[in-house]
RNA sequence: GGCGGAGUGGCCGAGUGGCUUAGGCAAGGGCCUGCAAAGCCCUGUACACGGGUUCGAUUCCCGUCUCCGCCUCCA
């Protein structure tokens, strides 16, 4: 079996074939920089993060564009609100989106291009349309005509005609259908020259632009939240295809959070924001949460639902560290056949995840009977398993010890064995009300023991 | 009005035409332990409602109810 993923344009499963054996081209929505993010923002780019992870672990050259809208509507009337510089604004909160994504262990897309680097070609791009005869100016604006396009709808399957019309309808527009690619400048507002007068790009201008710069005028995989297929992917694509270009293979769409059942949204108030979370549970244990129902799926965020997921996570975690300190460093092995699976159907990460536990308790199981080269093997794949979704507990990224001073960690580790021999002598004495004194000391102090067949082993409480 | 998604056991969350009671969390019973913790084993309550197709449906079809999203900025 392949990877096989779900397109949203077909809705079903299709093999994933890249247009060129051995790489993969993706294009994934990013980030409006107006606020500060919420879980939900995070989840798409975590998503996007673990088809990352999945390709480059089969061997694919992955390149992923994540852009960046740093010029729009809100951007300027919140920076306006503030007595700031609309640019400001939009690189403060670009920095925060950059800061919640890499809390949470989302590697770096390839390249982040923003909008307003980019109006060259987004010029040219309209002239393209102008051109064919699928885009008009009309009072400093430019539009897309979309009655010249005819296969427009055909990815959201909207029906045009019974589409709402929007309070644009009345602009110079000459069907109401038709959208704007280009905004004229009202007086004050940020503007770039072109052509058909000074103005800004609009939104769905931007992501044709970008995609073909970085990606070529057809790539792989278009990824973003659902509530982008209409109208900005259709947008986006009927200005690519109308141009002449191939656009995206597959779409992929993530669902949202939600909270109170309701979307989680700024506007209605019911955010949780990246450092918010982050004082709550370890990012380690968020990034479980959001990565473990599939993508597909809607998450109705909830404090108890979390901390089910803290709870799942330290199951893992706690055998990878049982089993380290008892025999020493593990590698990162190679997945178990039912993680692979899961993954190649359309990342199956409920399913990948009942892979790792079931390793995990394969690995237990071999502790106890004190099996340490099976447990050792097991080990290894959960290793490999959670790597992949990006959740490897003994990972540089996550496993807290190995940022800690080495010289201190030498001198706790004498301190605290001393201790433990201390209470052995104690226990074996059956001085038992000794060895719980000594065993609570260490608790006070943040380290917690455990009795295994194999003699005591103490961890650090985070 | 149009388009789309969802209703699974105490909870989260997968999945399938007839044994997977996925997996996790929680609960109860065991094993282990001086105790504790962890771990392992076992156990219970499911598939919104009403029809239909079928030898058989939670899984397919029709209808009903409820919830959510998009059609305006949105991950």
């Amino acid at each position: 079996m392949s990877l096989h993923i779900f397109d949203s344009a077909t809705r079903g499963l299709r093999e994933f074939t890249p247009l060129k054996a051995g790489a993969a081209s993706i294009y994934v929505c990013g980030a409006t920089v107006q606020g500060i993010p919420h879980i939900g923002h995070v989840r798409s780019g975590l998503n996007f993060d673990v088809l990352r992870r999945w390709l480059t672990h089969q061997g694919s050259d992955v390149t992923l564009v994540r852009n960046v809208t740093d010029i729009e509507d809100k951007i300027i009337h919140k920076a306006a609100e503030a007595g700031r510089p609309w640019w400001e604004w939009a690189a403060t909160h670009e920095r925060a989106f950059d800061e919640a994504y890499a809390v949470l262990g989302c590697e770096p897309p390839t390249i982040q291009p923003r909008a307003t680097g980019h109006i060259t070609q987004m010029v040219e791009l309209m002239q393209r349309l102008i051109d064919a005869g699928h885009a008009y100016p009309a009072g400093g604006d430019v539009y897309f005509s979309v009655p010249s396009f005819k296969p427009y709808g055909e990815l959201s399957r909207q029906k045009m005609d019974e589409v709402n019309q929007g309070e644009t309808a009345a602009l110079a527009k000459r069907d109401h259908r038709d959208f704007t690619m280009w905004k004229s400048s009202k007086p004050g507002e940020p503007s770039w020259p072109s052509p058909w007068g000074a103005g800004r790009p609009g939104w769905h201008l931007e992501c044709s632009a970008m995609a073909s710069m970085y990606l070529g005028p057809e790539f792989d995989i278009h990824g973003g939240g659902i509530d982008l297929v209409f109208p900005h992917h259709e947008n986006e694509q009927a200005q690519s295809r109308a141009a002449g270009d191939g656009f995206a293979s597959y779409w992929m769409h993530n669902a949202w959070v939600t909270m109170s059942g309701e979307k989680m949204a700024k506007s209605l108030g019911n955010t949780v924001s990246i450092p918010e979370m982050i004082n709550r549970v370890r990012p380690q244990e968020l990034r479980y949460y959001l990565a473990g129902p599939h993508y597909r799926s809607m998450i109705e965020y909830s404090l108890p639902a979390l901390e089910e997921s803290v709870r799942a996570y330290q199951r893992v975690e706690s055998f990878l560290r049982k089993i380290t300190q008892r025999t020493g460093a593990v590698e990162v092995g190679a997945p178990s056949a039912e993680f692979v699976a899961a993954m190649d159907d359309d990342l199956a990460t409920p399913a990948a995840l009942a892979a790792v536990h079931n390793a995990v308790r394969v690995g237990n199981t071999a502790m106890d009977d004190g099996d340490d080269a099976a447990a050792r093997e097991a080990a290894s794949a959960v290793r490999g398993m959670t790597d992949i979704l990006g959740l490897d507990p003994l990972s540089a990224k996550w496993s807290d010890r190995s940022t800690e001073d080495t010289g201190l960690r030498a001198a706790v580790a004498a301190l605290v064995e001393g201790l433990l021999d201390e209470r052995q002598r104690a226990r074996a004495n059956k001085d038992f009300a000794l060895a719980d004194a000594i065993r609570d000391r260490l608790l006070n102090a943040g380290v917690a023991v455990e009795d295994t067949p194999g003699g005591p082993l103490w961890t650090v409480k985070d």
